[in-house]
DNA sequence: CATTTTAATCGTAATATTGCGATAATGGGA
DNA sequence: TCCCATTATCGCAATATTACGATTAAAATG
């Protein structure tokens, strides 16, 4: 899970889906200054995690996020990362 | 900060020192089943990262959580998967 | 001081990831 | 049907990550 956001081109893609709420339809080329190639590969793996769904609109190909996945990565990272408070304070 | 938690490893020993919750002096080796080199190897990326902390305890080093970088990364996560609810329900 | 224990570092091989050009595949017009 | 726009996939080079044995470093102990 964590390796899917485990890139600079995924964060951005994830940042610009969550940004604009809605389908968005292949500007991501541009936003990331990447080469389609490249960039469709990141859009593959964000798939093949789950967490962004892409629906083909005719001769385009639409992207957002999941909400249900996005909620599901959002509880496991805030159950992995509960609360620790060392008792001592300091550390040995 | 995704990349340092983007490894089974990792994961294992940041669990396990949450599990503790206290400093632990080297038993990581046996835990991980992880050649010692390797481990330390880990060990140093997320010290890296500054997620944990060693501190030189005569021969040995004690490993913790840093409550305070892990609560960064606790409130980061949770900043990164804010809620997304696509109002059109389906996308697309 | 020599030895032992523990952890870090070095060097290196195996593997994985990343990026991109070239090449398909698909659907919508002219 | 023939192009054009948009994505996906392939093949490959460059780079990064991972794992481990060997070596080094540091500290306690006899």
């Amino acid at each position: 899970m964590a390796k899917a956001i485990a890139h600079p081109a995924r964060v951005a893609i994830l940042q610009y889906l969550v940004k604009k709420n809605a389908c968005v339809c292949g500007d991501l080329v541009e936003e990331l200054g990447l080469a389609q190639a490249t960039t469709s590969q990141h859009l593959k793996e964000l798939k093949t995690a789950g967490i962004i769904q892409g629906t083909v609109e005719g001769v385009n190909v639409c992207y957002c996020i999941d909400p249900k996945v996005w909620k599901q990565y959002r509880e496991l990272f805030n159950v992995f990362f509960k609360d620790v408070t060392l008792e001592g304070g300091n550390c040995c």
